[in-house]
DNA sequence: GACAGCTATATTGTCGACAACTGAGGCTGA
DNA sequence: TCAGCCTCAGTTGTCGACAATATAGCTGTC
Protein backbone atom coordinates (compact mmCIF):
# COMPACT_ATOMS: atom_id res chain seq x y z
CA UNK A 1 0.00 0.00 0.00
CA UNK A 2 1.09 3.54 -0.55
CA UNK A 3 0.83 4.61 2.88
CA UNK A 4 -0.50 7.94 1.01
CA UNK A 5 1.82 10.36 2.46
CA UNK A 6 0.75 13.49 -0.19
CA UNK A 7 -0.25 11.49 -3.52
CA UNK A 8 0.17 8.12 -4.84
CA UNK A 9 2.12 7.58 -7.43
CA UNK A 10 2.04 4.78 -9.86
CA UNK A 11 5.44 2.69 -10.74
CA UNK A 12 4.33 -0.62 -11.73
CA UNK A 13 2.06 -1.05 -14.89
CA UNK A 14 -0.52 -2.85 -12.34
CA UNK A 15 -0.21 0.08 -10.15
CA UNK A 16 -1.48 1.95 -13.00
CA UNK A 17 -3.83 -0.79 -13.92
CA UNK A 18 -5.13 -0.36 -10.07
CA UNK A 19 -5.88 3.08 -9.99
CA UNK A 20 -7.84 2.86 -13.78
CA UNK A 21 -10.04 0.01 -12.73
CA UNK A 22 -10.80 1.61 -9.31
CA UNK A 23 -11.61 5.15 -10.91
CA UNK A 24 -14.05 3.40 -13.57
CA UNK A 25 -15.31 1.73 -10.59
CA UNK A 26 -15.86 4.43 -8.82
CA UNK A 27 -17.04 7.06 -11.28
CA UNK A 28 -19.65 4.01 -12.01
CA UNK A 29 -18.28 4.14 -15.88
CA UNK A 30 -17.87 -0.03 -14.75
CA UNK A 31 -21.34 -0.72 -13.52
CA UNK A 32 -22.24 -1.74 -10.08
CA UNK A 33 -22.22 -5.24 -9.33
CA UNK A 34 -21.33 -6.24 -12.84
CA UNK A 35 -18.70 -8.80 -13.47
CA UNK A 36 -15.32 -8.45 -14.18
CA UNK A 37 -13.34 -10.61 -16.72
CA UNK A 38 -10.05 -11.30 -16.47
CA UNK A 39 -9.66 -12.04 -20.11
CA UNK A 40 -12.27 -9.24 -20.94
CA UNK A 41 -10.57 -6.69 -18.95
CA UNK A 42 -6.99 -7.88 -20.35
CA UNK A 43 -7.47 -7.10 -23.63
CA UNK A 44 -9.54 -3.61 -22.91
CA UNK A 45 -6.61 -2.27 -20.57
CA UNK A 46 -3.85 -3.85 -23.31
CA UNK A 47 -1.97 -5.70 -20.24
CA UNK A 48 -1.50 -8.94 -19.18
CA UNK A 49 -4.20 -10.99 -17.07
CA UNK A 50 -1.36 -11.45 -14.07
CA UNK A 51 -1.43 -7.49 -14.01
CA UNK A 52 -5.36 -7.71 -13.89
CA UNK A 53 -5.33 -10.15 -11.29
CA UNK A 54 -3.14 -8.39 -9.08
CA UNK A 55 -5.32 -5.56 -9.90
CA UNK A 56 -8.40 -7.02 -8.64
CA UNK A 57 -6.80 -8.65 -5.70
CA UNK A 58 -6.23 -4.87 -4.83
CA UNK A 59 -9.64 -3.79 -5.51
CA UNK A 60 -10.78 -6.65 -3.14
CA UNK A 61 -8.66 -5.23 -0.40
CA UNK A 62 -10.46 -1.94 -0.40
CA UNK A 63 -13.69 -3.75 -0.74
CA UNK A 64 -14.51 -2.19 -4.03
CA UNK A 65 -15.31 -5.36 -5.73
CA UNK A 66 -16.06 -9.03 -4.06
CA UNK A 67 -14.23 -11.99 -5.05
CA UNK A 68 -15.35 -16.08 -5.21
CA UNK A 69 -12.62 -18.90 -5.55
CA UNK A 70 -12.99 -20.49 -9.21
CA UNK A 71 -15.62 -18.03 -9.72
CA UNK A 72 -14.78 -14.77 -10.79
CA UNK A 73 -14.65 -10.77 -9.17
CA UNK A 74 -17.77 -8.87 -9.22
CA UNK A 75 -18.37 -5.16 -8.37
CA UNK A 76 -19.45 -4.27 -4.80
CA UNK A 77 -22.91 -3.33 -5.39
CA UNK A 78 -24.49 -0.12 -3.40
CA UNK A 79 -27.76 -0.56 -0.58
CA UNK A 80 -29.06 1.54 1.93
CA UNK A 81 -27.61 -0.82 4.35
CA UNK A 82 -23.55 -0.83 3.09
CA UNK A 83 -24.06 2.84 2.81
CA UNK A 84 -25.04 2.89 6.90
CA UNK A 85 -22.93 0.25 7.61
CA UNK A 86 -20.08 2.49 6.02
CA UNK A 87 -21.26 5.75 7.15
CA UNK A 88 -20.68 3.65 11.15
CA UNK A 89 -17.08 2.61 10.47
CA UNK A 90 -15.95 6.16 9.84
CA UNK A 91 -18.07 7.59 12.76
CA UNK A 92 -16.16 5.74 14.86
CA UNK A 93 -12.18 5.18 12.69
CA UNK A 94 -12.39 9.28 11.65
CA UNK A 95 -13.74 10.68 15.39
CA UNK A 96 -11.01 8.80 16.54
CA UNK A 97 -8.69 10.32 14.40
CA UNK A 98 -10.13 13.87 15.16
CA UNK A 99 -8.59 13.17 18.82
CA UNK A 100 -5.52 11.92 18.01
CA UNK A 101 -5.14 15.00 15.53
CA UNK A 102 -5.58 17.26 18.40
CA UNK A 103 -2.86 15.28 19.70
CA UNK A 104 -0.43 14.90 17.60
CA UNK A 105 -0.68 17.22 15.23
CA UNK A 106 2.11 20.17 14.77
CA UNK A 107 1.12 24.38 15.40
CA UNK A 108 1.81 24.65 12.00
CA UNK A 109 -0.46 21.77 10.29
CA UNK A 110 -3.24 23.10 12.52
CA UNK A 111 -2.93 26.81 10.86
CA UNK A 112 -3.11 25.37 7.04
CA UNK A 113 -5.98 23.91 8.00
CA UNK A 114 -7.53 26.99 10.01
CA UNK A 115 -6.13 28.56 6.46
CA UNK A 116 -8.10 26.22 4.48
CA UNK A 117 -11.34 26.62 6.39
CA UNK A 118 -11.38 30.19 5.82
CA UNK A 119 -10.35 30.02 1.83
CA UNK A 120 -13.62 27.43 2.04
CA UNK A 121 -15.97 30.64 3.83
CA UNK A 122 -15.06 32.42 0.67
CA UNK A 123 -17.17 29.92 -1.50
CA UNK A 124 -19.62 28.91 0.56
CA UNK A 125 -20.77 32.46 0.78
CA UNK A 126 -20.41 32.82 -2.73
CA UNK A 127 -23.12 29.66 -2.76
CA UNK A 128 -20.53 27.72 -5.14
CA UNK A 129 -21.31 24.01 -4.54
CA UNK A 130 -17.91 23.17 -5.55
CA UNK A 131 -17.64 22.50 -1.91
CA UNK A 132 -18.66 19.45 -0.90
CA UNK A 133 -16.61 17.92 -3.43
CA UNK A 134 -13.22 18.67 -3.03
CA UNK A 135 -13.17 20.76 -0.24
CA UNK A 136 -14.80 18.14 2.62
CA UNK A 137 -12.99 15.65 0.80
CA UNK A 138 -9.32 17.81 1.68
CA UNK A 139 -10.30 18.59 4.91
CA UNK A 140 -10.64 15.15 6.02
CA UNK A 141 -8.00 13.76 4.39
CA UNK A 142 -5.79 16.57 6.54
CA UNK A 143 -7.57 15.57 9.57
CA UNK A 144 -6.87 11.74 9.08
CA UNK A 145 -3.15 12.77 8.08
CA UNK A 146 -2.73 14.56 11.50
CA UNK A 147 -3.62 11.56 13.59
CA UNK A 148 -0.31 10.13 12.70
CA UNK A 149 -1.92 6.50 13.29
CA UNK A 150 -0.83 4.89 10.43
CA UNK A 151 -3.33 2.11 10.68
CA UNK A 152 -5.95 4.95 10.48
CA UNK A 153 -4.70 6.63 7.61
CA UNK A 154 -4.59 3.32 5.68
CA UNK A 155 -7.72 2.26 6.13
CA UNK A 156 -9.50 5.29 5.76
CA UNK A 157 -7.87 6.76 2.56
CA UNK A 158 -6.91 3.64 1.18
CA UNK A 159 -10.08 2.10 1.49
CA UNK A 160 -12.95 3.64 2.98
CA UNK A 161 -12.84 6.75 0.78
CA UNK A 162 -13.20 4.93 -2.45
CA UNK A 163 -16.29 3.71 -1.20
CA UNK A 164 -17.56 7.10 -0.18
CA UNK A 165 -16.55 8.70 -3.18
CA UNK A 166 -18.27 5.87 -5.18
CA UNK A 167 -21.84 6.47 -2.99
CA UNK A 168 -21.21 10.15 -3.27
CA UNK A 169 -21.11 10.21 -7.36
CA UNK A 170 -22.94 7.26 -8.00
CA UNK A 171 -26.34 8.84 -6.13
CA UNK A 172 -25.35 12.60 -7.31
CA UNK A 173 -24.65 14.01 -4.43
CA UNK A 174 -24.05 17.64 -4.29
CA UNK A 175 -26.81 19.00 -1.30
CA UNK A 176 -27.87 22.03 0.60
CA UNK A 177 -25.62 20.88 3.28
CA UNK A 178 -23.22 23.31 2.54
CA UNK A 179 -23.12 26.01 4.86
CA UNK A 180 -24.61 23.91 7.96
CA UNK A 181 -21.18 21.01 7.06
CA UNK A 182 -18.84 24.07 6.84
CA UNK A 183 -19.67 25.57 10.67
CA UNK A 184 -19.43 21.81 11.45
CA UNK A 185 -15.87 21.85 10.03
CA UNK A 186 -15.54 25.18 11.70
CA UNK A 187 -16.34 24.08 15.22
CA UNK A 188 -13.95 20.64 14.68
CA UNK A 189 -11.34 23.01 13.80
CA UNK A 190 -11.07 24.96 17.03
CA UNK A 191 -11.38 22.15 18.91
CA UNK A 192 -8.29 20.76 17.74
CA UNK A 193 -6.46 24.00 17.89
CA UNK A 194 -7.29 24.34 21.62
CA UNK A 195 -6.05 20.82 21.88
CA UNK A 196 -9.85 19.47 23.46
CA UNK A 197 -9.29 16.02 22.19
CA UNK A 198 -12.95 14.80 23.77
CA UNK A 199 -14.38 17.94 22.11
CA UNK A 200 -12.94 17.10 18.69
CA UNK A 201 -13.68 13.32 18.94
CA UNK A 202 -17.65 13.84 19.44
CA UNK A 203 -17.75 17.03 17.22
CA UNK A 204 -16.49 14.72 14.50
CA UNK A 205 -18.56 11.68 15.31
CA UNK A 206 -21.58 14.45 14.78
CA UNK A 207 -20.65 15.98 11.73
CA UNK A 208 -20.04 12.19 9.91
CA UNK A 209 -23.46 11.27 11.74
CA UNK A 210 -25.86 14.40 10.12
CA UNK A 211 -23.89 13.84 7.18
CA UNK A 212 -25.16 10.07 6.90
CA UNK A 213 -28.20 11.13 7.95
CA UNK A 214 -28.26 13.91 4.95
CA UNK A 215 -26.96 10.97 2.41
CA UNK A 216 -29.56 8.60 3.69
CA UNK A 217 -32.96 10.90 3.16
CA UNK A 218 -31.20 11.52 -0.41
CA UNK A 219 -30.91 8.30 -1.36
CA UNK A 220 -34.79 7.46 -0.24
CA UNK A 221 -35.60 10.16 -2.75
CA UNK A 222 -34.12 9.60 -5.75
CA UNK A 223 -34.15 13.89 -6.64
CA UNK A 224 -31.11 13.69 -9.96
CA UNK B 1 -11.86 -11.76 1.72
CA UNK B 2 -13.59 -14.62 3.06
CA UNK B 3 -15.89 -12.60 5.43
CA UNK B 4 -14.90 -14.72 8.26
CA UNK B 5 -18.56 -15.74 9.37
CA UNK B 6 -17.72 -18.71 11.19
CA UNK B 7 -13.67 -20.02 10.06
CA UNK B 8 -12.33 -19.35 7.23
CA UNK B 9 -11.35 -22.55 4.60
CA UNK B 10 -8.44 -22.36 2.16
CA UNK B 11 -9.83 -23.37 -1.41
CA UNK B 12 -7.30 -22.37 -3.56
CA UNK B 13 -3.79 -23.28 -3.17
CA UNK B 14 -2.83 -19.08 -2.96
CA UNK B 15 -5.34 -19.92 0.04
CA UNK B 16 -3.45 -22.49 1.75
CA UNK B 17 -0.17 -20.98 1.00
CA UNK B 18 -1.87 -17.24 2.44
CA UNK B 19 -2.86 -18.86 5.79
CA UNK B 20 0.44 -21.14 6.26
CA UNK B 21 2.95 -18.04 5.51
CA UNK B 22 0.28 -15.82 7.88
CA UNK B 23 0.54 -18.37 10.70
CA UNK B 24 4.74 -18.46 10.36
CA UNK B 25 4.78 -14.93 10.89
CA UNK B 26 2.24 -14.20 13.30
CA UNK B 27 4.08 -16.81 15.37
CA UNK B 28 7.78 -15.74 14.58
CA UNK B 29 8.83 -18.54 12.34
CA UNK B 30 9.71 -15.99 10.29
CA UNK B 31 11.31 -13.47 11.92
CA UNK B 32 9.59 -10.21 12.36
CA UNK B 33 11.59 -6.88 9.85
CA UNK B 34 12.94 -9.81 7.80
CA UNK B 35 12.90 -9.93 3.90
CA UNK B 36 10.79 -12.53 2.03
CA UNK B 37 12.61 -13.57 -0.95
CA UNK B 38 9.90 -15.03 -3.65
CA UNK B 39 12.20 -17.36 -5.24
CA UNK B 40 13.18 -18.69 -1.76
CA UNK B 41 9.76 -19.14 -0.44
CA UNK B 42 8.54 -20.59 -3.81
CA UNK B 43 10.96 -23.44 -3.08
CA UNK B 44 10.42 -23.49 0.52
CA UNK B 45 6.77 -24.12 0.23
CA UNK B 46 6.79 -26.24 -2.45
CA UNK B 47 4.80 -23.62 -4.91
CA UNK B 48 4.85 -21.49 -8.07
CA UNK B 49 6.09 -17.67 -7.72
CA UNK B 50 2.91 -17.12 -8.32
CA UNK B 51 1.02 -17.54 -5.77
CA UNK B 52 3.62 -16.84 -3.45
CA UNK B 53 3.25 -13.45 -4.71
CA UNK B 54 -0.70 -13.45 -4.12
CA UNK B 55 -0.15 -14.72 -0.67
CA UNK B 56 2.12 -11.74 -0.18
CA UNK B 57 0.17 -8.85 -1.47
CA UNK B 58 -2.76 -10.80 0.83
CA UNK B 59 -0.31 -10.02 3.58
CA UNK B 60 0.21 -6.63 2.77
CA UNK B 61 -3.27 -5.92 2.94
CA UNK B 62 -3.58 -7.07 6.53
CA UNK B 63 -0.18 -4.62 7.16
CA UNK B 64 1.51 -8.13 8.18
CA UNK B 65 4.20 -6.93 5.69
CA UNK B 66 5.33 -3.97 3.68
CA UNK B 67 5.99 -3.96 0.15
CA UNK B 68 8.00 -2.00 -1.84
CA UNK B 69 7.87 -2.07 -5.56
CA UNK B 70 10.66 -3.55 -8.06
CA UNK B 71 12.19 -3.74 -3.98
CA UNK B 72 10.32 -7.04 -2.18
CA UNK B 73 8.24 -7.43 0.69
CA UNK B 74 9.38 -7.55 4.25
CA UNK B 75 7.78 -8.48 7.63
CA UNK B 76 6.51 -5.51 9.92
CA UNK B 77 8.37 -4.84 12.51
CA UNK B 78 6.99 -4.55 16.39
CA UNK B 79 7.63 -1.35 17.72
CA UNK B 80 6.15 0.02 21.24
CA UNK B 81 4.41 2.86 18.90
CA UNK B 82 2.99 0.27 16.43
CA UNK B 83 1.57 -1.13 19.49
CA UNK B 84 0.08 1.80 20.52
CA UNK B 85 -1.55 2.77 17.29
CA UNK B 86 -3.10 -0.56 16.78
CA UNK B 87 -4.69 -0.34 19.64
CA UNK B 88 -5.84 2.99 18.69
CA UNK B 89 -7.77 1.87 16.07
CA UNK B 90 -8.91 -1.23 18.47
CA UNK B 91 -10.74 1.31 20.54
CA UNK B 92 -12.60 2.95 18.23
CA UNK B 93 -13.78 0.02 15.99
CA UNK B 94 -14.21 -2.54 19.03
CA UNK B 95 -16.05 0.07 20.72
CA UNK B 96 -18.51 0.84 17.85
CA UNK B 97 -18.46 -2.78 17.53
CA UNK B 98 -19.88 -3.25 21.05
CA UNK B 99 -22.26 -0.42 20.21
CA UNK B 100 -23.74 -2.52 17.28
CA UNK B 101 -23.87 -5.51 18.96
CA UNK B 102 -26.31 -4.21 21.57
CA UNK B 103 -28.35 -2.59 18.83
CA UNK B 104 -28.09 -5.65 16.29
CA UNK B 105 -27.59 -8.63 18.54
CA UNK B 106 -30.13 -11.59 18.77
CA UNK B 107 -31.30 -12.60 21.83
CA UNK B 108 -29.93 -16.21 20.91
CA UNK B 109 -26.69 -14.90 20.44
CA UNK B 110 -26.19 -13.05 23.44
CA UNK B 111 -27.58 -15.49 25.73
CA UNK B 112 -24.92 -18.04 24.24
CA UNK B 113 -22.29 -14.98 24.91
CA UNK B 114 -23.63 -14.69 28.66
CA UNK B 115 -22.78 -18.53 28.69
CA UNK B 116 -19.88 -17.96 27.13
CA UNK B 117 -18.91 -16.05 30.10
CA UNK B 118 -19.91 -17.95 32.72
CA UNK B 119 -17.80 -21.12 31.04
CA UNK B 120 -14.89 -18.48 31.39
CA UNK B 121 -16.03 -18.29 35.26
CA UNK B 122 -14.93 -21.51 36.36
CA UNK B 123 -11.42 -21.09 34.65
CA UNK B 124 -10.59 -18.09 36.17
CA UNK B 125 -11.49 -19.33 39.69
CA UNK B 126 -9.51 -22.41 38.94
CA UNK B 127 -6.62 -19.91 38.25
CA UNK B 128 -6.51 -21.02 34.61
CA UNK B 129 -4.60 -18.68 32.67
CA UNK B 130 -6.01 -20.51 29.52
CA UNK B 131 -8.16 -17.21 29.42
CA UNK B 132 -6.15 -15.12 28.08
CA UNK B 133 -5.37 -16.42 24.73
CA UNK B 134 -8.54 -18.46 23.87
CA UNK B 135 -11.08 -16.86 25.47
CA UNK B 136 -10.29 -13.43 25.15
CA UNK B 137 -9.95 -13.58 21.75
CA UNK B 138 -13.39 -15.70 21.43
CA UNK B 139 -15.46 -13.12 23.46
CA UNK B 140 -13.91 -10.42 20.85
CA UNK B 141 -14.76 -12.25 17.94
CA UNK B 142 -18.44 -12.68 18.97
CA UNK B 143 -18.99 -9.42 19.62
CA UNK B 144 -17.13 -7.87 16.68
CA UNK B 145 -19.74 -10.30 14.76
CA UNK B 146 -22.60 -9.47 16.76
CA UNK B 147 -22.00 -6.08 15.22
CA UNK B 148 -23.54 -7.66 11.77
CA UNK B 149 -21.43 -4.99 10.30
CA UNK B 150 -19.29 -6.16 7.41
CA UNK B 151 -16.45 -3.66 7.19
CA UNK B 152 -15.95 -3.78 11.02
CA UNK B 153 -15.43 -7.46 10.98
CA UNK B 154 -13.49 -7.71 7.71
CA UNK B 155 -11.33 -5.48 9.34
CA UNK B 156 -10.89 -6.29 12.65
CA UNK B 157 -11.02 -10.24 12.37
CA UNK B 158 -9.40 -10.41 8.86
CA UNK B 159 -6.92 -8.03 9.72
CA UNK B 160 -5.31 -6.28 12.81
CA UNK B 161 -6.62 -9.22 15.26
CA UNK B 162 -3.48 -11.44 13.70
CA UNK B 163 -1.19 -8.12 14.13
CA UNK B 164 -2.68 -8.85 17.84
CA UNK B 165 -1.86 -11.82 18.00
CA UNK B 166 1.55 -11.32 16.35
CA UNK B 167 2.06 -8.75 19.08
CA UNK B 168 0.77 -11.24 21.99
CA UNK B 169 2.94 -14.24 20.65
CA UNK B 170 6.01 -12.61 20.11
CA UNK B 171 6.48 -10.40 23.39
CA UNK B 172 4.51 -13.63 25.15
CA UNK B 173 1.93 -12.23 27.06
CA UNK B 174 0.07 -14.11 29.91
CA UNK B 175 -0.75 -11.64 32.44
CA UNK B 176 -1.90 -11.52 35.76
CA UNK B 177 -4.62 -9.07 34.04
CA UNK B 178 -7.16 -12.27 33.41
CA UNK B 179 -9.92 -11.66 36.57
CA UNK B 180 -9.87 -7.84 35.95
CA UNK B 181 -10.34 -8.60 32.65
CA UNK B 182 -13.15 -11.12 33.35
CA UNK B 183 -14.83 -8.91 35.45
CA UNK B 184 -14.81 -6.05 32.46
CA UNK B 185 -16.25 -9.04 29.84
CA UNK B 186 -19.06 -9.30 32.41
CA UNK B 187 -19.74 -5.50 32.41
CA UNK B 188 -19.61 -5.26 28.68
CA UNK B 189 -22.43 -8.53 28.31
CA UNK B 190 -24.34 -7.29 30.60
CA UNK B 191 -24.70 -3.88 28.66
CA UNK B 192 -25.16 -5.21 25.54
CA UNK B 193 -28.34 -7.50 27.35
CA UNK B 194 -29.63 -4.50 28.41
CA UNK B 195 -29.46 -3.06 25.01
CA UNK B 196 -27.66 -0.14 26.51
CA UNK B 197 -25.55 0.85 23.54
CA UNK B 198 -23.82 4.24 24.94
CA UNK B 199 -22.53 2.06 27.95
CA UNK B 200 -21.11 -0.80 25.96
CA UNK B 201 -19.28 1.28 23.85
CA UNK B 202 -17.76 2.95 26.73
CA UNK B 203 -17.16 -0.23 28.67
CA UNK B 204 -15.51 -1.81 25.20
CA UNK B 205 -13.79 1.01 24.90
CA UNK B 206 -11.97 1.41 28.38
CA UNK B 207 -11.54 -2.25 28.60
CA UNK B 208 -9.38 -1.49 25.49
CA UNK B 209 -7.54 1.15 26.94
CA UNK B 210 -6.55 -0.99 30.09
CA UNK B 211 -5.62 -4.05 28.06
CA UNK B 212 -3.40 -1.75 26.14
CA UNK B 213 -1.54 0.05 29.48
CA UNK B 214 -1.09 -3.61 30.46
CA UNK B 215 0.89 -4.87 27.06
CA UNK B 216 2.81 -1.26 27.42
CA UNK B 217 4.17 -2.17 30.39
CA UNK B 218 5.37 -5.48 30.06
CA UNK B 219 6.89 -4.11 26.43
CA UNK B 220 8.99 -2.06 28.93
CA UNK B 221 10.05 -4.36 31.41
CA UNK B 222 10.89 -7.39 28.99
CA UNK B 223 9.88 -10.09 31.93
CA UNK B 224 9.74 -13.67 29.91
C1' DG C 1 -43.01 -32.17 -17.80
C1' DA C 2 -39.46 -32.42 -14.27
C1' DC C 3 -35.25 -33.83 -12.63
C1' DA C 4 -30.68 -36.08 -12.38
C1' DG C 5 -26.51 -36.78 -14.63
C1' DC C 6 -23.36 -35.79 -18.23
C1' DT C 7 -20.87 -33.07 -21.62
C1' DA C 8 -18.94 -28.98 -23.42
C1' DT C 9 -17.27 -24.51 -22.93
C1' DA C 10 -15.63 -20.70 -20.81
C1' DT C 11 -13.38 -18.87 -16.83
C1' DT C 12 -10.14 -18.95 -13.15
C1' DG C 13 -5.85 -20.97 -10.96
C1' DT C 14 -1.03 -22.23 -11.66
C1' DC C 15 3.24 -22.54 -13.85
C1' DG C 16 7.91 -21.57 -15.99
C1' DA C 17 10.37 -18.30 -18.90
C1' DC C 18 11.62 -13.77 -20.20
C1' DA C 19 12.02 -8.56 -19.42
C1' DA C 20 12.91 -4.67 -16.44
C1' DC C 21 14.60 -2.87 -12.56
C1' DT C 22 17.50 -2.24 -8.18
C1' DG C 23 21.57 -2.19 -5.34
C1' DA C 24 26.34 -3.43 -4.57
C1' DG C 25 30.81 -3.47 -5.87
C1' DG C 26 34.50 -2.09 -8.58
C1' DC C 27 36.59 1.16 -11.84
C1' DT C 28 37.96 5.62 -13.58
C1' DG C 29 39.45 10.15 -13.32
C1' DA C 30 40.15 14.06 -11.04
C1' DT D 1 41.09 9.93 -1.21
C1' DC D 2 36.83 10.42 -2.98
C1' DA D 3 32.96 11.35 -6.01
C1' DG D 4 30.69 9.72 -9.80
C1' DC D 5 29.77 6.31 -13.27
C1' DC D 6 29.36 1.64 -14.91
C1' DT D 7 28.82 -3.13 -14.85
C1' DC D 8 26.65 -7.18 -13.24
C1' DA D 9 24.36 -10.42 -10.48
C1' DG D 10 20.06 -11.09 -8.30
C1' DT D 11 15.40 -9.82 -7.58
C1' DT D 12 10.87 -8.40 -8.95
C1' DG D 13 7.48 -7.42 -12.79
C1' DT D 14 5.15 -9.27 -16.86
C1' DC D 15 3.78 -12.52 -20.12
C1' DG D 16 1.58 -16.51 -22.63
C1' DA D 17 0.46 -21.38 -22.18
C1' DC D 18 -1.44 -25.16 -19.61
C1' DA D 19 -4.32 -27.35 -15.77
C1' DA D 20 -8.32 -27.35 -12.84
C1' DT D 21 -12.80 -25.87 -11.85
C1' DA D 22 -17.63 -24.09 -12.32
C1' DT D 23 -21.69 -23.00 -15.16
C1' DA D 24 -24.93 -23.76 -18.93
C1' DG D 25 -27.12 -26.66 -21.91
C1' DC D 26 -28.31 -31.18 -23.47
C1' DT D 27 -29.87 -35.92 -22.91
C1' DG D 28 -32.25 -39.53 -21.17
C1' DT D 29 -35.20 -41.49 -17.81
C1' DC D 30 -39.08 -41.55 -14.68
Amino acid sequence: MAMSLGIEQPVTNADKTFFQLRKDIVEGLIASGSKLSETELSTRYEVSRAVIREAINRLASCHLVERRANVGARVVDLSPDGLIQLYQVREALEGMAARLAARNMQDEEIASLQGLIDSHFNKVKDGQSYYQEAGDVDFHYRIVLGSKNAHLISVLIDGLYHLVRMYRVQLGMAGPRVTRAYDEHRNIVHAIANRDEELAEILMRRHILYSKNNIEAKLRSPSP
